[in-house]
RNA sequence: GGGAGCAUAGCUCAGUUGGUUCAGAGCAUCUGCCUUACAAGCAGAGGGUCCGCGGUUCGAGCCCGUGUGCUCCCACCA
């Protein structure tokens, strides 16, 4: 069948996405060979495939593809996370747009939504990923609320609170007014904006003509205010230690106290205590037995219930339900009124903003569930050993400080969610607020008799815990559960597959995720869960900017992939994607990718012209102890320079260099398998090729076709169908890839030297501007070791087009001039053309020879001044110094070659 | 405030233990070519004070110090 002019790649990718998994290449199950296992960094199960994805992916299907094609059983699982937050947020926008408000349902009427929307929507993102050719096990694939997975959490939870690491207490968390939840310290992104400083003056209880001074940037908290502290070794203030100060608005009479927190230097030196509304005001106010007045709800509006011992005034009154901005504006202007604003300076301050809404944190004071962290650490200190003795490796090795850091400074784990969306908290209480721990009510209610010694008042019932758990909480399971390692310890598939092999992830997601599977790992396994991790770097546009929605700067990925093809686009991350760092992606790489595509296709057509063409009663002997025929050196040599790259390729992927490794069998391809070698084995205008020739051809084609296809999985797949009538079940994606046998230097040298004999030839060609159909008469090469030629003769005639070739030893008159590595070329030229031109090129060819005299002189001086210094003689290793003296000589033959060509012109 | 990283051609980046002609690759640019696989191509060419300064060394893109400029992480000085 006649082949398209270009690849096709939209026929082609639904065809053999569809082909693999219909033969389930994918599917893993348990044997005796060794497992290659990634799971998939679960996406929101809302989420579309961005181009974080892509890069992301992409890696794991190469590392994946690669050990399958190494004889590997490679599992990778596929799977979603239920993204609690982010997932809950979208559904009650999407039943805003309904006209549903979330506080009008029930917590099973919400969740009934929530599971519809996910039904809709959570297929969504795994679908794409075929688009991108992942070969995923999708027999395999996982939810982290799936029932199962759902029990493995609650069970988790229930041990970790009978081992003493899961406690509830009322701490101060950070709270997002918005998503109305407590959040985790890693979920609080800190932002620089621009705010005012406040400078606001409390008049002294005793004597009202006075004024203490506070600097704040958030007066809407004033009338929480229980104490303003001072340095105790502030001159301005020690006689102020003591007394009392009143509270603008409210008029509450609050201490001044002095705590050695407070520093002077910052503006007033006094710092009023809100411990309701501040982290570092609340230690304070413990610490002074200070009581916390809480002046903002849930929302972040005011409220007024702390102050109804007071008597709060009608102005007060005034401010309840008002929201947290526009009351900063009213207390500053009603205290202006009172003339207690001393200033208002501009100041940049940072404020923490919720990962998820992007709503200004508050720090509230909140009952929450909590991990103890450093006591679970202390339970498996393998956590930070294995990380720094690369027991499990990280790439780039600099994530090891980032871990360790984190770790070293570990603060407990905020673990409760005030959302429906997830695991539900297997607490239960009675009225009181007394409560038990317990997977479901009758456990409960079991747990409860013998705790407390009696029923549960209620007629026995309890109430479970309305919160659900952070969503990373059932994420840091993940390695174990996608194998029911949890909800069934000790199965054949988790023995066989956990440990995992490869995670590739974000940096981003270092401590959210992938310290915390560290953790998980050796609680429940006593094992690593992983043993590499390849962190990969944030994927930006040409301008360096992070791409988001926002900006309208992310690309469409599957129109990227409809445009251009899947292998294109990935292609084009891989070859611009240094290994961990962050990418400046552009969709000019896709263009490299589909051109590439086409340059292979166009190779397959040349090799598909030739099949019909083949003559047989040949003499090639690539192989063996035997002198090989010289027309067949080209076969020879790309044996030979097949292996040398292969282990090159090798040492890249063991060391994770994709990127590089991706170039160099791009170079291979396209220099020296189309450039080099498929021009010296072309057979003539409607010649026939040698059989054996061809043979050798298609398979040097089809190593390459598998060394390609982790990168690019679809063309080569199809090329490799195109090479030969194949075999039920002979296909790329589970062919055994053979790994580099030796390779001999000296055929390499060789061909190195081919290729630059080749080069000097063409540069003469050019330079007398020769028509393709005009022959160079004779080729003189000047060698002291003609031997090497006595392969490569045959090709270099061809490939300069010249008649004849001789040696000698000797400069020849009257002939072009052209270097070649360690041997001078001269050519013969004649044609009816060159006589007219000759002149002319003759002046052109003197320049360029001056010019490459200057610089070998230029060269030799320096190399002979190294040579003159004694120091250097004395201690430069004896190989270098060699290597310098070989320098000299071949630079001194050159120039004498030179200056005796120029001699002769 | 603490820590980490980066700085090499117009752009994106390689450059391993300090020593081969080491100053590289791809893209972009320029010059020739529609040569019977490929113009999404072929054959060539130009382009760099390896961020500045100082040091170690016979020898530094690479090691040390220092300055500058970017990036990221951690830390709620109100």
């Amino acid at each position: 069948m006649e082949l398209s002019k270009n690849f096709e790649h939209k026929a082609s990718e639904e065809k053999w996405y569809g082909y693999w998994n219909e033969k389930k290449y994918f599917h893993s199950t348990p044997d005796g060979r060794e497992p290659y296992t990634v799971v998939i960094p679960p996406p929101n199960v809302t989420g579309v495939l961005h181009m974080g994805h892509c890069l992301n992916n992409t890696i794991q299907d190469i590392l994946v593809r690669r050990a399958r094609m190494m004889g590997k059983n490679a599992c990778w699982v596929p799977g979603t996370d239920h993204a609690s937050i982010a997932t809950e947020a979208k559904v009650v926008q999407m039943l805003r747009e309904k006209g549903i408000q979330k506080a009008s349902l029930s917590r099973d009427e919400f969740l009934g939504y929530a599971w519809e929307w996910k039904e809709k929507y959570g297929g969504i993102i795994l679908q794409q990923l075929k688009k991108l050719g992942c070969s995923l096990d999708w027999g395999r694939t996982s939810f982290t609320m799936d029932e199962d997975y759902y029990k493995s959490v609650i069970k988790v939870f229930i041990d970790l609170h009978e081992k003493g690491i899961i406690y509830r207490g009322l701490r101060m968390v950070n709270w997002d007014p918005v998503g109305k939840t407590a959040l985790s310290d890693e979920e609080v992104i800190f932002k620089e904006i621009d705010s005012k400083l406040y400078y606001v003056k409390y008049p002294l209880a005793d004597d009202g003509s006075k004024f203490m001074t506070v600097a704040t940037t958030r007066p809407e908290t004033i009338l929480g205010d229980v104490a303003i502290c001072v340095h105790p070794a502030d001159e301005r203030y020690k006689a102020w230690i003591g007394k009392e100060v009143i509270v603008p608005i409210i008029n509450r009479r609050i201490p001044i106290i002095a705590d050695e927190y407070v520093d002077a230097e910052f503006g007033t030196g006094a710092l009023k205590i809100t411990p309701a509304h501040d982290k570092n005001d609340n230690e304070l106010g413990r610490k002074h037995n200070l009581k916390a007045l809480n002046t903002l709800d849930e929302e972040g509006r005011f409220t007024s219930v702390d102050l109804t011992d007071e008597n709060p005034s009608e102005l007060v009154l005034s401010y309840n339900k008002v929201d947290r901005f526009e009351l900063r504006k009213k207390i500053v202007d009603d205290i202006a009124q009172l003339n207690q604003i001393e200033k208002i300076e501009d100041y940049k301050g940072q404020v923490g903003t919720s990962e998820r809404t992007g709503a200004v944190i508050e720090s509230r004071l909140s009952l929450q569930w909590f991990m103890n962290m450093k006591e679970f650490l202390n339970r498996n200190p393998e956590t930070l050993r294995s990380v720094m003795n690369d027991e499990i490796k990280f790439h780039p090795e600099k994530t090891k400080n980032t871990y360790s850091h984190w770790l070293t400074n570990i603060k407990d784990w905020c673990i409760s969610r005030q959302l429906w969306w997830g695991q539900q908290i297997p607490a239960w209480y009675d009225a009181e607020g007394n409560y038990v721990v317990a997977a479901t009510h009758d456990e409960a209610v079991k747990q409860y008799k013998a705790k407390y010694g009696q029923q549960p008042p209620n007629n026995g019932q309890l109430s479970q815990d309305e919160d659900c758990l952070d969503t990373w909480f059932s994420s840091w399971l993940w390695p174990m559960e996608v194998f029911k390692g949890i909800s069934n310890p000790g199965n054949k598939d988790v023995e066989y597959y956990y440990p995992t092999s490869t995670l590739v992830t974000g940096q981003d997601i270092i401590f959210f995720w992938v310290a915390r599977m560290i953790m998980a790992g050796y609680e429940y396994k006593q094992e690593l869960p992983f043993k590499d991790v390849y962190f990969t770097g944030m994927v930006r546009d040409k301008l360096g900017r992070k791409m988001s929605k926002q900006l309208g700067n992310s690309p469409d990925l599957l129109e990227l992939i409809d445009k251009y093809g899947a292998d294109a686009v990935r292609f084009g991350i891989m070859f611009s994607s240094p290994a961990g760092n962050d990418l400046m992606w552009d969709e000019g790489s896709n263009d490299q990718g589909r051109n590439f595509n086409n340059k292979i296709w166009n190779a397959l057509k040349l090799v598909k012209m030739w099949e019909g063409k083949q003559v047989t009663g040949s003499t090639l002997q690539v192989t063996g102890n035997k002198q090989p025929e010289t027309e067949n050196f080209a076969v020879l040599w790309f044996e030979n320079r097949l292996n040398e790259v292969k282990a090159e390729v090798e040492q890249q992927f063991k060391e994770f260099r994709l990127s590089e490794a991706l170039k160099t069998i791009y170079s291979l391809i396209w220099d020296d398998f189309c450039s080099w070698y498929l021009e010296w084995v072309k057979p003539g205008f409607e010649q026939p090729i040698d059989a054996a020739v061809y043979e050798k051809t298609v398979d040097f084609f089809e190593e390459l076709m598998q060394m390609l296809h982790p990168f690019t999985p679809f063309i080569t797949e199809e090329i490799y169908h195109e090479l030969r009538v194949r075999k039920e079940g002979d296909d790329i994606t589970i062919k055994t890839m053979k790994t580099s046998k030796s390779f001999d230097e000296k055929i390499l040298k060789r061909g190195a030297q081919l290729k630059q004999d080749i080069t000097a030839g063409r540069d003469v060609r050019a330079n007398q501007q020769l028509k393709k159909s005009e022959k160079i008469d004779t080729l003189f090469i000047k060698t002291e070791d003609k031997d090497q030629y006595n392969l490569t003769s045959t090709i270099l005639l061809q490939q300069t087009g010249s008649l004849e070739i001789h040696f000698t030893e000797d400069p020849v008159p009257n002939t072009f001039v052209g270097p070649s590595g360690s041997t001078m070329f001269y050519v013969a030229i004649k044609t009816n053309s060159t006589e007219k031109e000759s002149s002319e090129g003759l002046i052109k060819q003197k320049k360029r020879l001056q010019e490459e005299l200057d610089y070998l002189k230029g060269f030799l001086s320096s190399v002979e001044k190294k040579l003159g210094n004694e120091r250097f003689v004395q201690n430069a290793k004896q190989e270098v110094i060699d290597i310098e003296r070989k320098k000299k000589a071949d630079a001194e033959a050159k120039i004498r070659a030179i200056e005796e060509s120029l001699a002769s012109l």
